[in-house]
DNA sequence: TGCTTGACTTACG
DNA sequence: CCGTAAGCCAAGC
């Protein structure tokens, strides 16, 4: 008989961890983003694959706002130095209109 | 079975 | 710029 997986996604671990490591370094997507390009989901999904952590840039993937996750600004905001992210003025928050990554 | 929590997002004041 | 509110989906207790 068919398998009943309209609630089951164990592999949508690996479907978002796959999303964040295609995306190009000096690029960034949001939660939403990682989310809406899966098809499935939702950013509070996605943010709760990232917690649990993986081998991926996981600071490539920030808040809509630009902004890093909570707890992980000043490592985030080094690496997206380091890898010459279009930052905002402030130093805090990403350019998200220059910093979007649509997946081209 | 039902409420709470969380690396979210958008809208309003 | 900051705080609050409502909407959203899955996991944990």
């Amino acid at each position: 008989m068919p398998v009943d997986r309209s609630s089951d996604h164990p592999d949508y671990e690996e479907q978002v961890l796959a999303v964040v490591a295609l995306i190009p370094p000096g690029r960034v997507m949001s939660y939403g983003d990682v989310a809406e390009y899966l098809g499935s989901g939702g950013p509070r999904q996605v943010g709760r694959v990232m917690s649990r952590g993986g081998d991926v840039p996981w600071w490539r993937v920030i808040r809509a706002d630009g902004r890093p996750p909570p707890g992980h600004e000043a490592e985030c905001l080094a690496q997206l130095r380091a890898e010459a992210t279009p930052l905002r003025p402030d130093g805090t928050r990403v350019d998200m209109r220059r910093a979007r990554w649509d997946g081209s």
